[in-house]
DNA sequence: ACCCTGATTGGATGAATGTCAAATTATGTT
DNA sequence: AACATAATTTGACATTCATCCAATCAGGGT
């Protein structure tokens, strides 16, 4: 699959609930429910042109909820079960590798790195606890998970960001990056994150 | 519940569907299931103007998609749950009471069945094999169910409605209304009729 | 008090949608 | 063949919607 094939896919989805998005078709899957219909029936049932009807009814099919039999001259429409015992969340999650592709997901992230971290090093403190969280995270990466540091290692390493380290070493320990015991500082490994 | 209530409500179904119905916000109800978003941040992902994208916030979050909680001068928008794990069908299922007030479910039966009886006798035989089933439905509610007729019995009865008692009886017997063996004639009972 | 940042609001504009009337198509009947 | 019935399509119109720009609002920091 491509990227034109994954909107595509996103778009369908946003058709579905297109479909039910309007009070009147939400009466004719009601009324299709008990029994299946026939335009001329809906269309005298619920007090609208029969042009109207036949607009509602070809979204509805278009979805992928309704099923058209032709009989006589009468088109006769059925609801199709399946699809409505399906879960919203069922339809709106995306895989994945769906949901990179028509988004970028770091793209925020990037533009933060992007406007603090210039040649490698920090151009300000960010005054922002959602940005300070960012660029912090990537500082804390330079620091190996699970092994101790003396306090005077860990200000060697932040010196290469910015000189202020004692800002540094007070951010990663309130963003919980790093912990801190007896002047002993370590990176909690990924499965004591959280 | 007046019938006002009962059509706000079903707008409201209606306005959580409308909400769905757009790409941009599938992506954002997949971001936020990540984790919480603020509005920065999605406009940034998504590449879209913040206007944009305040505008389809409060679109979900009117829909009771998204809540919304203030930090600093962060708007961040969580997922509420539990709305998702609801099937389609639990949504758009009416109870019957709201159905009925929002239609006349019957107006078609009564249309035909008022273009065709007039003053008690069949102005004619439809020649629509639907309309004849609604016509005949009413004219076999003049035999008692599970009684024994004799064919001139029936006739009797039938010479109420139209002259042509004969088409009137093959009419009752294809659309399975009554039953006949060995010249006696009887209509159905209740559990019996399907 | 004054800036900064993010969010919302109020137009403005173009696109999509809902509705109906009239014309057209498809099917059946006489 | 001519007519009748139901459905769909087309065109017109009004409404709603998506998007952006500009202005305003709300929190926080200097």
């Amino acid at each position: 699959m491509n990227k034109t094939e994954l909107q595509a896919n996103l778009e369908a989805r946003a058709q579905l609930f297109k479909a039910l998005g309007h009070p009147v078709r939400l009466l004719i899957v009601n009324l299709a429910h008990i029994k299946p219909r026939h335009g001329e029936e809906l269309a005298t049932i619920l007090n609208l042109n029969p042009a109207t009807i036949s607009h509602h009814l070809s979204l509805l099919t278009d979805a992928g909820l309704l099923s058209l039999k032709k009989d006589q001259y009468y088109h006769t429409y059925s609801l199709i079960g399946d699809v409505l015992n399906k879960t919203l969340d069922e339809i709106i999650r995306l895989p994945q590798a769906e949901l990179m592709a028509n988004v970028e997901e770091d793209a925020y992230r990037n533009k933060v790195l992007k406007s603090f971290l210039k040649r490698g090093r920090l151009v300000q403190i960010p005054r922002q606890f959602k940005k300070e969280q960012i660029v912090l995270e990537k500082i804390v990466e330079e620091f190996e998970p699970g092994r101790e540091y003396l306090e005077r290692e860990v200000n060697r390493i932040l010196l290469e960001f910015h000189e202020d380290v004692a800002a540094l070493r007070r951010g990663l320990i309130e963003h919980h990056l790093m912990k801190r015991d007896k002047g002993i500082y370590w990176r909690p490994t990924e499965a004591q994150d959280h």
